[in-house]
RNA sequence: GGAGAGGUGGCAGAGUGGUCGAUUGCACCGGCUUGCUAAGCCGGCGUACCGUUUUCGCGGUACCGAGGGUUCGAAUCCCUCCCUCUCCGCCA
């Protein structure tokens, strides 16, 4: 959310900002409506005075001055019902509006109308030439019964799966090395609902607008998270900091689920694009500045990158363009793994958002100087299985169809080097 | 699911219709004082919005879990909802 503020003051910068994004936003009339907001809340805070003080004299009065004066104020307070009414309907439309005003971007974001305006700006790693035909991860995993598409469906439906075996070990083996990683450099681990209520969901501003990619518990009043994002981002919500204690730095572990509508016929195959996955995500919340901001922004893209880097996965690291920025974010680089079958495959999305996140949380802190600020928020995905088994998987297989474990795995999957199909089982 | 208790400022905890944005204690900040053990005294100490101001600031309104109602007037009375705690039941 932007401070009303700060769109009155920049109004063309904001008209331009929501354009480069490719949102339709009605500032105009948003303007207008705050003008009004303000006719009616003075008028009715000049009244309430009057009440306040007539108040206090209706209670020393007595007999027939008491009642004249009960009746007079009972027109007052008749007046003050109005406008109360009148000033609620203003304020929810223009509250509706500004939440739909999106954070202009970075000035160094790339313009573009969407993705095919998404600029690559580095490729690490070597992507491997295989001496015999690969495999994708699909027929890998079936071959070796560690991933199980059939019974997943016949349970769950479509685009579902089963971990099985050692597909399971490794998924939990990535998963905790880059909480590990993660926690190394300071993240404090989390392990948060995945159920939550609205405010969570307007606040990290996934609502309004993602209600589609969201299930709901209606009975409830409760919605899936598709991402620990909220509610970790939403942990201090309604609080102020203090300045000394930032930034925080959290980590959270969850299980994802997106509903992915819209999405019916595309990737349907294998473990790209389905309703359930688990996460380790980077949180950072931190003070507000700018510079600041950028070189959190690195950092949690750094440690993305080395937790690939470490897993020997080539990827690409693309910055987003303008109209492929969600509303609130000011700048986002995705990151991109490699999967023979099907090329480059986003498995990281570093995001920040300056205020935008904490203004709709009510996310303060209160400074050195003494004033209570708007904290800066940021996050990145640490790891996100089993997407990125899709790129273990298919990069690291041998002709035989068996799985080479990355060194720094290795540890984590109780010693194994491989996924073989003697050992693919996962039992002892 | 059943029965009960309760949600007040960073924390603790008063306050049952007007002078209560709210006693007091602790914590915190500033100053003073003191040769003594987590000392004493004085002062300050919430947030948001509106207005005003060159700055410090000043004026106003709102906020006692949330929303609604009664009333000239609500922390206080009524309704709905949310949350917490205790006991019972159920349960990984």
């Amino acid at each position: 959310m932007l401070d009303i503020k700060y769109i009155r003051a920049e109004l063309e910068a904001v008209r331009k900002g929501a354009e480069d994004k490719g949102f339709q936003v009605d500032l105009d009339r948003l303007i207008a409506l705050d003008d009004q907001r303000k006719v009616l809340l003075t008028e009715q805070e000049t009244l309430r005075h009057d009440q306040k003080n007539a108040g206090k004299e209706i209670a020393t009065l007595d007999g027939d001055a008491k009642q004249e004066a009960i009746q007079r104020m009972a027109e007052v307070s008749d007046r003050i019902k109005t406008l109360g009414d009148e000033l609620r309907e203003v304020v929810t439309e223009v509250e509706e509006l500004q939440s739909g005003i999106p954070m202009p971007a970075a000035p160094e974001v790339p313009l573009g109308p969407d993705d095919s305006g998404n600029v690559e700006l580095r490729v690490v790693g070597e992507i491997p030439q295989f001496d015999f035909e690969p495999k994708d991860h699909v027929e890998l995993a079936q071959d070796l019964d560690i991933v199980d598409f059939p019974r997943a469906s016949k349970l769950a439906g479509s685009q579902t799966y089963i971990l099985k075996g050692a597909g399971a070990l490794l998924e939990i083996a990535v998963l905790r090395f880059a909480l590990d990683h993660v926690v190394d450099r300071g993240f404090v681990p989390m392990m948060v609902p995945t159920m939550v209520k609205y405010e969570p969901l307007f606040g990290t501003a996934y609502f309004p607008g993602g209600e589609e990619q969201t299930y709901e518990i209606p009975k409830d009043h409760l919605y899936l998270t598709g991402t620990s994002e909220v509610p970790v981002t939403a942990y201090h919500s309604d609080e102020i900091l203090e300045e000394d204690d930032l930034p925080l730095k959290y980590c959270g572990w969850s299980t994802c689920y997106r509903r992915e509508a819209g999405a019916a016929g595309r990737d349907t195959r294998g473990l790209y694009r389905i309703h359930q996955f688990n996460k380790v995500e980077q949180v950072i919340i931190a003070k507000s500045d700018v510079e600041e901001s950028i070189t959190h922004h690195d950092f949690i893209r750094d440690n993305a990158e080395e937790i690939l880097q470490a897993m020997e996965i080539p990827y690409r690291v693309v910055d987003v363009c303008t109209g492929d920025l969600g509303m609130g974010q000011v700048r986002k680089f995705d990151i991109e793994a490699w999967m023979p079958s099907r090329g480059w495959g986003e498995t990281h999305s570093a995001s920040r958002f300056y205020d935008y996140q904490s203004r709709r949380m009510n996310l303060r802190y209160r400074g050195k100087d003494g004033k209570v600020h708007y904290c800066h928020t940021l996050n990145n995905t640490a790891i996100a299985t089993p997407r990125v088994l899709i790129a273990i998987l298919e990069n690291h297989q041998r002709e035989d169809g068996s799985i080479r474990i990355p060194e720094v795995l290795v540890p984590y999957m109780g010693g194994r080097t491989e996924i073989t199909r003697d050992n693919a089982s996962g039992a002892r």
